[in-house]
DNA sequence: CATAATTATATTGTGCACAATATATATAAC
DNA sequence: GTTATATATATTGTGCACAATATAATTATG
């Protein structure tokens, strides 16, 4: 028997699947990165910059906070991280002092190689297809999309 | 061109298509929730509590844990705040004393009538079907589901 | 019933997220 | 050129997440 409370019944809602499974896929890669001693988050900012590195292109802070959604308040701390374990360089820019270009190192490239069998291991054995992944992929991508693109929630 | 590093282009990654519209979706919540004083953590237990409320059943801290796949660290001091607004109580079990009873206040529950309105806003605007929203969100339970059956990631 | 093992919550410490604000530099308007 | 505005990063403070550990109470074992 329906309640009319039913809309906020936890399994009904979007927001819970979508906040269990991000934490659930991040406690699995979790063990994984250890290995490379890399958080998730310092995961995401060095697959960036291996990407820039490989495309010969530089990246400033606010390219990473663009790419990743994510602002200063937590990049420059997690950053000094990465520099101060040598994994990136954190280098002002000469002509125009507010911008500071972060680079990985020798150091952190090194890891790269070590990091390309994690995204291979993460689903193995879970008995999720590639097709079901990838499905899954571009539908979140294009929900992020209209999120993004859609201005705010109304209702006032 | 494909390069050998294509595995690790950050829009290949469900990983971080997950991780992007998980804090899309909080964000969109943001200010919505800000209307009824609650971050969306809080949100969340308040829901668990509304739903138990209504079926007349009781919380335990541990309830609340497996629900929500949450530990103590994160929900004692949540919690705390919460009961420190009046908004649940906190009450240590007489017969097991290591059990502590959580249950929605009379203000809490006040809540529940304004937090209706917030699931319809949240999507308006968007685009987005309820059709879609619903495979989406069925498509996740799955995944999680499959994740926290499915055991540790392999490739040791 | 004494002791070991288990269970339930709390505490501490680290690292995100994000709002709000600060600081410094650069560009635009006059 | 001086002032106003915008841009780029940093800082501060709050609130999660989660690992590791602690504490206390319960149950199981001998």
């Amino acid at each position: 028997m329906a309640t009319e409370d039913d809309v906020l019944a936890l399994d009904n809602q979007l927001c819970f699947a979508l906040y269990a499974a991000n934490r659930a896929v991040t406690a699995r890669y979790r063990p994984l990165l250890k290995e490379i001693g890399l958080t998730y988050p310092q995961y995401l900012v060095m697959l960036v910059l291996w990407q820039a590195d490989q495309d010969g292109k530089t990246v400033r802070v606010s390219d990473l906070g663009k790419r990743l959604r994510l602002d200063s308040g937590t990049l420059t701390p997690l950053l000094k991280r990465l520099a101060d374990r040598d994994l990136v360089t954190r280098q002002r820019d000469t002509a125009d002092e507010r911008v500071v270009t972060i680079s990985s190192t020798e150091k952190g490239n090194a890891l790269r190689r070590q990091a390309r069998e994690i995204p291979g291991r993460l689903l193995c054995g879970t008995g999720i297809s590639e097709q079901r992944r990838v499905a899954l992929r571009d539908e979140l991508r294009s929900v992020l999309s209209l999120l993004e693109t859609r201005g705010e929630p109304s209702g006032r």
